[in-house]
DNA sequence: TCGAATGTTTATCT
DNA sequence: GAGATAAACATTCG
């Protein structure tokens, strides 16, 4: 589920929830979504503290605390969720950070693909230099130039986290959508039209996502016709077209998004 | 039982 | 060295 959005409304989540209350106690039911540190250390390392500003950067979550800072990623099933003690366990509740005033801030994830690091701050520059851009804060130029470098396809590009940050496989199809680009075509031989377009569909697309805190399955955007198999385009009325591209379930416009031979 | 699922990493081709 | 591709991670659902 994850892709910017959502991380973002988890930011909102973990600052109204967290930000300034102590972390009491860290309950730790699953070790599994850990890395490199077992939950004594972990728990140990964080109980005491309390949470400052959390930052998003990509997809991924920082909940900074003055000390070490807690790396969320949420893989593709994972959220953070803000209750009380009273809330009963989830079966899929990792992590629970039990807060002053009663709260409870849980890691929750199904499918446990990625997990909470603990990170120090040589640690924590390490893992944003690993990152392309935001693509939520970057500039039209900044997005260009960190298109430049790639001569993948235009798909793979946008999903490439080290390339841009933040979009992933639903983001990327809507985004090709409105900008309607075939998303197979290679991101090097796009025009300055294409990039206009490219830049205007990004924001277009992710500025109502975020307000929403998820991408919306509405039926004016492509996202709201990937599953059915006979979709029609929203905007034409054509069939709509079901490949893998780049590794992934892509669905598109073959009149809109003309494949340029 | 099989395949696919909104993510990423790793190995293996081309 | 890129880039593309498939498998793997763990789990659920159709």
């Amino acid at each position: 589920m994850p892709e910017l959005p959502d991380v973002e409304e988890f930011r909102r989540v973990l600052d109204s929830c967290g930000r300034r209350r102590s972390i009491r106690r860290v309950d730790v039911r699953d070790g599994g979504v850990l890395h490199d540190m077992s939950p004594r250390r972990f728990s140990r390392a964080l109980e005491g503290r309390r949470f400052t500003e959390p930052v998003r950067h990509g997809k991924l979550l920082l909940a900074r605390t003055g000390g070490p800072t807690v790396l969320l990623h949420f893989g593709m099933t994972g959220q953070l969720v803000c209750d009380t003690d009273e809330d009963p366990e989830h079966p899929h509740d990792r992590v629970v950070f039990v807060l002053g005033g009663g709260r409870r801030l849980r890691y929750r994830d199904q499918r446990k693909l990625r997990g909470l690091w603990l990170l120090g701050e040589k640690e924590e520059t390490e893992w944003l230099r690993s990152q392309g851009p935001d693509a939520a804060s970057a500039g039209r130029a900044e997005v260009r130039a960190a298109l430049r470098g790639s001569r993948a396809g235009v798909k793979s590009a946008l999903m490439d986290q080290t390339v841009l940050a933040g979009l992933g496989n639903l983001l990327a199809d809507e985004v090709l959508w409105r900008s309607r680009l075939d998303p197979r075509r290679s991101v090097a031989l796009l025009s300055d039209e294409d990039h206009r377009r490219l830049y205007a569909a990004l924001h277009g697309t992710l500025g109502p996502a975020i307000r929403a805190g998820r991408v919306p399955p509405r039926g004016n955007w492509i996202t709201g016709h990937r599953d059915d198999p006979a979709g029609e385009c929203p905007r034409c009325g054509h069939r709509l077209e079901h490949a893998r591209v780049a590794g992934r379930g892509t669905v598109w416009c073959p009149l809109c998004q003309p494949a340029l031979s």
